[in-house]
DNA sequence: CTCTGGGACTCAGAAAGTTATGC
DNA sequence: CGCATAACTTTCTGAGTCCCAGA
C-alpha cells in the first residue's frame, strides 16, 4: 500500500494531541490534495498555539481530549473544482441535476406521499423478501416468532436467522484492520460540489455488523451449533443477494409496501388504536447493610433513609470527574440539605469531611458479585429481565405488537449534565405514578398503576406517538415513552426524513445560488441570513437555537454564534472554536470566499465577547425563508443531505475487485468521512494510551524479525527467506495500518451518522452492487430499523 | 406580527452489558 | 481450553430542533 508510506511517518511524530493534528494536515498535503496546499500549511502552524489559549480563555472546554484541529475545505473553497464560487456553484448545479437518479427526476414534481407512493409500488425490491409478505414470510422463516417458534424444525427459518445473524465469520472484522488507507480519497471524492468536505481525512473503523445477542427471543445454547452450521452453508448463498432478509423473529409489518400515500395523510392522526401495560418504574430504595456505612470527620454515622440514598448516589459517581466539579458538588451538596434530617443537617456541613468510600468499596463489592455469577444465575436473571420485557416491553398499536423503546422510568440519582451544566449534581427526583400521563385507546384497558396510586392521567391522544410522559424535574421538560426505531411509527417518519432530504437535492442549486447572492444584500439581516446558512450548508453546522445560559450548558450552533467563536485570519481563513451539542467542541479552520470573510469583519464589527455573530438572525427567520424554498425544509435537513451525499459519493470509491474485507473497508471509510464532517466524536476509550503502546511493542518485535531474516536471507540466499521476509514485511505494513486506523478513530464516533444521517437506501444499494451482504454493514438491530430500506433497487442513488 | 413557553420528536455520547478474540 | 481483553451492542437519558398556540 501507497499509502503506507506517509502514514508510518504520521504516526511517528504523533507523540502527543497536537501533533497527532499536524500529523494529520500533514499527510493531507501529502495526499497531493492539490490547491489545498496552501490553507493547509498556513493553518498549520498558526493554529495549534491558538488552539490552545483560545480554549483556556474561553474556559468552555470540555474535558474531552483537544479535537485535532482539522480544516475543512467549504465547498466553497473547494480546491479541485471551480475557483470562482460562481463557477462553481454553476457547475455543482448542473451536476446534480444530472445526476439525481431516475426516480426523483421522474417525480420531480410529485409530492412527497406521490413519490413515495409510486414508489412502494414500482419499487423493486429485489430481494426476495421484499415481494409480497406472505411468500416471503413463508418460504423463510415463519416470521411470526409464534409459529417458528415452536416449529422448530423448519430448517428455513432457522437458517435464516442464524445467517443474518452470524454471517460475521471471520471477517467482519472490519474493525481494525487493515485499514489504510485513505489518504487520498477524503478529499478527493469531495470535489463533487454536492458533498461538503470533511474536516480531516477519513479512516475507517468499524462497527461492524455481527451479531447480536440481543434481541429477546434469541437462541439459547442451542443455537449455537446451529448457527455454526448453518451460517456456513447460509453464507454462500447469501452472498449475493442476502437472501435472508430476516431479521425478524417477530413478524414484522412491512408497512413500507403498503400504501403510504394513506399513511401520509393529513397526518393529524398516527394511530388508531393503542394499548399497552404502562410504564416500569424504578425500584424503591432499599437500605443500604450495616457493613456500608458513611463516615464524617472520621465517625462513623448513621443516616435517614433519604439522606443515605442521596449519599449513595454521590458515593456510586466518586470515580467519575463529576464529583472533581465545584459545580457539582455544590448543588449535591444544596439537595442534601434538603433532605437531611435536623441533626445530619447539624452535624454534616462540609462535604470534604464526609467519607463515602466504605460505601464506594460496598458498591464495588455488589459488582463484583455481580460479575461472578455464575452461568445458572446469570440465565436466571436473564430470564427474569426477559419476562418483564414480556410484560412492559410491547404495546398493540393498530392490531400490530410494537416493542417499546424506554419502557424503564428513569431512576432517581444525580443529574449528570454534559459540559459545564449549571445544574449538575442535583437530584433527579424519583418519578411516581402521580407524575405519569398515560396515552392510550379510549377503548381499551388502562394500564393499572402499581397498588395505592394512580396515574396523574390518562389520555387519548392519537396525534401523538408516545405512550406515557412526565416531566422531569431538572429540565422541566416532558420525558416520553415511545416506540423503539424498528417500529412503523419511527421508520416511518425515518424514511419520510430522508425522502425530505432528497428533496432538496432538486433545489439545493437555486437555495445556493440565492444565498450567495444575498451574501452581498444591503440589508445586514439578509447577509447574516446568507451567510449562516452557508455555513449550515458547507460546514453541516447545527442551527443553533437560543438557550437559557441559568438552565443549560453554553453550547452553539450556528445562529447561536458569538464573537469569539471565531476568529479571522487573513487573506480569507475563519477558524471556528465553539462548544456545539453535548458539549462537544468544534474546531475547523476554512478558507471562505472573500465575500464571506468579509461579511465576517463586519459582523465582528464593534462587538465583542458574549456578542453575537448573527445579531439580526434568529433560526425561525431562518427557517421560515427556508420553507419558501421547499415545504418542510428546516436547517437540520442540510445536515442530513450532506451526510447522505457525501456518504454515497465516498462510497464510489470501493473498489471493484476488492474483498468483501476491503470493501467494508471503503465503506467504513466512507462512514467516517460523513463523522467528521458532522462532528461526531468520543471520548478517548480508557486504555487507549496503552493499547496503542501494545501495538508499538508489537510493531517492534515483528520489525525486529524481520531484520533478522533480512540477515538470514542475505547471508543465505535462500528463496524461503525471502518468502518468510515479504511475509514479516507484509505483517509490519498489516500492523502499521491498525494501529494507525485506530487511531485516527481515536476521537471520531462513527455510529451516530450511520443511525441518524445516512439514508439506509445508499448503503443497502451499494450492499447489493458490490455483492456485499447487508450483515456486514448493518447489525440486526440496525437491519430492524432500516427494514424499510432492504428492498431499495440497486441503482438507488440518493 | 413578534415573543414566549409548552410540546413532541430527533439525535448524542457514555455507560453498561455481551460476545468474540487473542494469548 | 480458560481467561483477559478487545470489540461491539444495547441501554440510558441528556441535548438539540422545530412547531404551535396564545398574548
Amino acid at each position: 500500500m501507497t499509502d503506507v508510506e506517509p502514514k508510518l511517518s504520521v504516526k511517528r511524530e504523533n507523540e502527543d494531541t497536537l501533533e497527532a493534528a499536524d500529523s494529520k494536515r500533514a499527510r493531507l498535503d501529502a495526499n497531493g490534495d492539490e490547491p489545498s496546499a496552501t490553507p493547509v500549511g498556513v493553518r498549520k502552524h498558526s493554529r495549534d498555539q491558538t488552539a490552545d489559549e483560545n480554549g483556556a480563555d474561553t474556559k468552555r472546554v470540555r474535558q474531552t481530549p483537544v479535537k485535532t484541529e482539522v480544516k475543512s475545505e467549504p465547498a466553497a473553497a473547494s480546491p479541485r473544482k471551480a475557483a470562482t464560487p460562481k463557477g462553481k456553484y454553476a457547475e455543482a448545479d448542473s451536476d446534480s441535476e444530472s445526476e439525481s437518479n431516475s426516480d426523483s427526476d421522474a417525480d420531480d414534481k410529485k409530492s412527497l406521499a406521490a413519490r413515495l407512493a409510486s414508489k412502494a409500488k414500482a419499487s423493486p425490491k429485489p430481494s426476495p423478501k421484499a415481494k409480497a409478505a406472505a411468500p416471503s414470510s413463508a418460504k423463510k422463516a415463519p416470521t411470526p416468532k409464534k409459529a417458528a417458534k415452536k416449529e422448530s424444525s423448519d430448517e428455513e427459518s432457522e437458517e435464516s436467522e442464524d445467517s443474518s445473524e452470524d454471517e460475521d465469520d471471520g471477517s467482519d472484522e472490519s474493525g481494525s484492520d487493515s485499514g489504510s488507507d485513505d489518504d487520498s480519497d477524503d478529499e478527493d471524492a469531495y470535489d463533487d460540489e454536492d458533498a461538503p468536505k470533511p474536516k480531516k481525512p477519513a479512516v475507517k473503523k468499524a462497527a461492524s455488523p455481527k451479531k447480536a445477542a440481543a434481541s429477546p427471543k434469541t437462541k439459547p445454547a442451542a443455537g449455537t451449533s446451529k448457527k455454526a452450521s448453518k451460517s456456513a452453508d447460509g453464507d454462500g448463498a447469501v452472498t449475493k443477494k442476502k437472501k435472508k432478509a430476516d431479521e425478524d423473529d417477530e413478524d414484522v409489518h412491512k408497512w413500507w409496501e403498503e400504501d403510504l400515500t394513506a399513511m401520509l395523510g393529513d397526518g393529524s392522526e398516527r394511530w388508531q388504536t393503542l394499548s399497552h401495560n404502562g410504564v416500569m418504574l424504578a425500584p424503591e430504595y432499599v437500605a443500604l447493610p450495616p457493613q456500608a456505612f458513611f463516615k464524617y470527620n472520621g465517625q462513623k454515622v448513621a443516616l435517614s433513609l433519604p439522606t443515605e440514598e442521596l449519599i449513595g448516589f454521590y458515593a456510586a459517581m466518586l470515580k467519575s470527574d463529576y464529583v472533581t466539579k465545584d459545580k457539582f458538588n455544590e448543588n449535591f451538596m444544596v439537595e442534601l440539605r434538603k433532605v437531611m434530617t435536623k441533626e445530619e443537617k447539624a452535624l454534616i456541613t462540609d462535604l470534604a469531611k464526609c467519607d463515602f468510600t466504605v460505601i464506594q468499596d460496598y458498591f464495588e463489592q455488589q459488582r463484583e458479585i455481580r460479575k461472578n455469577r455464575t452461568k445458572e444465575e446469570k440465565a436466571a436473571i436473564k430470564a427474569q429481565n426477559e419476562e418483564l420485557v414480556k410484560q412492559y416491553g410491547f404495546c398493540l398499536m393498530d392490531g400490530r405488537k410494537e416493542r417499546i423503546a424506554n419502557f424503564r422510568v428513569e431512576p432517581p440519582g444525580l443529574f449528570r449534565g454534559r459540559g459545564d451544566h449549571p445544574k449538575m449534581g442535583m437530584l433527579k427526583r424519583r418519578v411516581v405514578p402521580e407524575d405519569i400521563t398515560i396515552n392510550c385507546s379510549k377503548d381499551s384497558t388502562p394500564p393499572a398503576p402499581p397498588a395505592g396510586h394512580k396515574w396523574k392521567e390518562v389520555i387519548c391522544n392519537k396525534t401523538v406517538t408516545w405512550l406515557a410522559s412526565w416531566v422531569d424535574g431538572i429540565s422541566g421538560h416532558a420525558k416520553y415513552v415511545m416506540l423503539n426505531s424498528a417500529s412503523k411509527l419511527k421508520g416511518l417518519n425515518d424514511m419520510k426524513k430522508y425522502e425530505k432530504a432528497r428533496d432538496l437535492k432538486k433545489h439545493i442549486k437555486h437555495i445556493r445560488r440565492s444565498y450567495t447572492e444575498d451574501m452581498s444584500s444591503k440589508e445586514m439581516a439578509i447577509r447574516q441570513r446568507a451567510t449562516a446558512l452557508h455555513f449550515i450548508d458547507r460546514l453541516a453546522l447545527r442551527c443553533g437555537n437560543e438557550k437559557d445560559p441559568e438552565e443549560q450548558a453554553d453550547t452553539v450552533g450556528c445562529c447561536s454564534l458569538r464573537f469569539e467563536h471565531i476568529k479571522l485570519e487573513e487573506p480569507s481563513t475563519v477558524h471556528f472554536d465553539f462548544l456545539g451539542k453535548d458539549s462537544i467542541r468544534y474546531q475547523n479552520s476554512v478558507d471562505v470566499e472573500e465575500r464571506v470573510y468579509k461579511n465576517l469583519i463586519i459582523f465582528q464589527k464593534n462587538k465583542e465577547e458574549g456578542d453575537l455573530l448573527f445579531d439580526r438572525l434568529t433560526t425561525t427567520a431562518l427557517n421560515k425563508y427556508l420553507t419558501d424554498f421547499m415545504p418542510g425544509l428546516t436547517a437540520k435537513v442540510f445536515r442530513t443531505y450532506n451526510a447522505s451525499i457525501t456518504l454515497q459519493e465516498q462510497l464510489k470509491l470501493t473498489p471493484t475487485d476488492g474483498s468483501i474485507h476491503e470493501k467494508v473497508l471503503a465503506y467504513n471509510r466512507a462512514n467516517r468521512a460523513v463523522a467528521v464532517l458532522c462532528n461526531h466524536q468520543r471520548s478517548v476509550p480508557k486504555k487507549f494510551g496503552e493499547q496503542m503502546d501494545k501495538m508499538d511493542e508489537k510493531i517492534e518485535a515483528v520489525k525486529k524479525e524481520l531484520n533478522e531474516a533480512r540477515k538470514v536471507y542475505k547471508e543465505t540466499k535462500d528463496e524461503k527467506k525471502k518468502a518468510a521476509v515479504e511475509r514479516l514485511k507484509a505483517r509490519v505494513d498489516s500492523l502499521v495500518i491498525q494501529k494507525t486506523d485506530k487511531d485516527e478513530n481515536k476521537t471520531i464516533a462513527l455510529s451516530t451518522a450511520k443511525l441518524n444521517y445516512l439514508d439506509p437506501r445508499i448503503t443497502v444499494a451499494w450492499c447489493k452492487r458490490y455483492d456485499v451482504p447487508v450483515e456486514k454493514i448493518y447489525n440486526k438491530t440496525q437491519r430492524s430499523k432500516f427494514a424499510w430500506s432492504m428492498g431499495v433497487p440497486t441503482d438507488f442513488t440518493f
